[in-house]
DNA sequence: CCGAAGACCTGCTGGC
DNA sequence: TGCCAGCAGGTCTTCG
C-alpha cells in the first residue's frame, strides 16, 4: 500500500486527533513522516516508528479484526489500530530517529529541481522507474506513483538515467510534484488494502493513468505491463517510447 | 558498482 | 470443487 501520498494522509488525520494526548504515560508532540515511515514524537524526545509495507493499515478508533496486530490507546480513552494481512509492516520504539532519518535520500515533495538534476547525473545508467523508486535516491515514491510519474512525464520506465533531455527531466520534476499532491488531495490510492485513518478509502485510484488500466486515456493504445527490478511496471508503448 | 532473485507473509483470482 | 501458479502498494539480503 502505502506510499508518500498515503502515509501523508495518515499523518494530517492524526495529527487532528492524537497530538496532545498521552501514550504510555508519554505525551505526544509531533506526528511527522520521513519517506514512508510515520514518526510519532512524544515530549520526552523519544518516538514510535510505523512502516505499513504493502497492507498495513493505522486506524484512529478502528475496530480490531482478524488481522490486527497491535492496538495502542491513549490515556482519553481512544486507540489506535494497527491492521497488516500480510505481517510485512512494523513498528518500534526509539529514542532518535536521526540514524533512520539519513538511511533516505530527499523526500520527493521537498527536493528542488537543481538537486534533483544533479542528483540524476551521478546515476547515469540506472533506469529511471526503479531509480525513482530507490529510496535512497529520492524517498517516497513507489510502484503505482512511478508508473503514473512516467506516464505523465511520457518517459519510457526502462529509460536511463543519462539518456533523459532535460526536457524530460523537467517534466518527471514536475510530475512528481504534481501527483503526488493530487493524490494527497484525494486521500490517496485505495488500490487493495489501503485506508485512511479513519478506514475511508482513498479517491486517487480513479485518477490512475496506467496502473492496473487497458488502455492509455491519451491515444487508447493497450497499456503494456513488463517487469522490472521484480516489480510490475504500466505503460503505454506509444506515449512513451525508449 | 549494478541488478536480479529470493525472502519475508497472507490472500485472492484465474486456469485446468 | 480442488489445486497450483501468479499476483499484490515494500524493503532486505544474497549472489553473480
Amino acid at each position: 500500500m502505502p506510499e508518500l501520498p498515503e502515509v501523508e494522509t495518515i499523518r494530517r488525520q492524526l495529527i487532528q486527533e492524537i497530538v496532545g494526548k498521552k501514550l504510555n504515560g508519554k505525551k505526544i508532540v509531533r506526528v511527522r513522516r520521513r519517506a514512508k515511515i510515520l514518526i510519532i514524537d512524544f515530549s520526552d524526545s523519544s518516538s514510535l516508528l510505523f512502516h505499513l509495507k504493502l497492507t498495513g493499515q493505522l486506524i484512529f478508533n478502528g475496530k480490531r479484526t482478524k488481522h490486527t496486530r497491535k492496538v495502542f490507546k491513549f490515556s482519553d480513552g481512544s486507540q489506535l489500530v494497527f491492521n497488516d494481512v500480510r505481517k510485512l509492516g512494523w513498528w518500534k520504539k526509539v529514542k532518535d530517529t536521526k540514524k533512520i532519518e539519513k538511511q533516505f535520500g530527499p523526500e520527493a515533495l521537498g527536493i528542488d529541481f537543481e538537486t534533483f538534476k544533479t542528483l540524476l547525473k551521478k546515476r547515469p545508467k540506472s533506469k529511471i522507474k526503479p531509480l525513482l523508486m530507490d529510496q535512497k535516491f529520492i524517498a517516497g515514491i513507489g510502484n503505482i506513483y512511478s508508473n503514473e510519474i512516467l506516464f505523465g512525464a511520457k518517459v519510457h520506465p526502462l529509460c536511463l538515467a543519462k539518456t533523459l533531455t532535460s526536457k524530460e527531466i523537467q517534466s518527471i520534476f514536475q510530475n512528481i510534484k504534481k501527483i503526488l499532491k493530487a493524490a494527497i488531495r484525494h486521500q490517496g490510492s485505495s488500490f487493495e488494502y489501503y485506508l485512511d485513518a479513519y478506514g475511508q478509502k482513498g479517491d486517487y485510484v480513479k485518477y490512475h493513468k496506467v496502473y492496473h488500466q487497458d488502455k492509455c486515456p491519451v491515444c487508447r493504445t493497450d497499456i503494456k505491463r513488463i517487469k522490472i527490478g521484480g516489480r510490475s511496471a504500466y505503460f503505454c508503448p506509444k506515449c512513451q517510447k525508449l
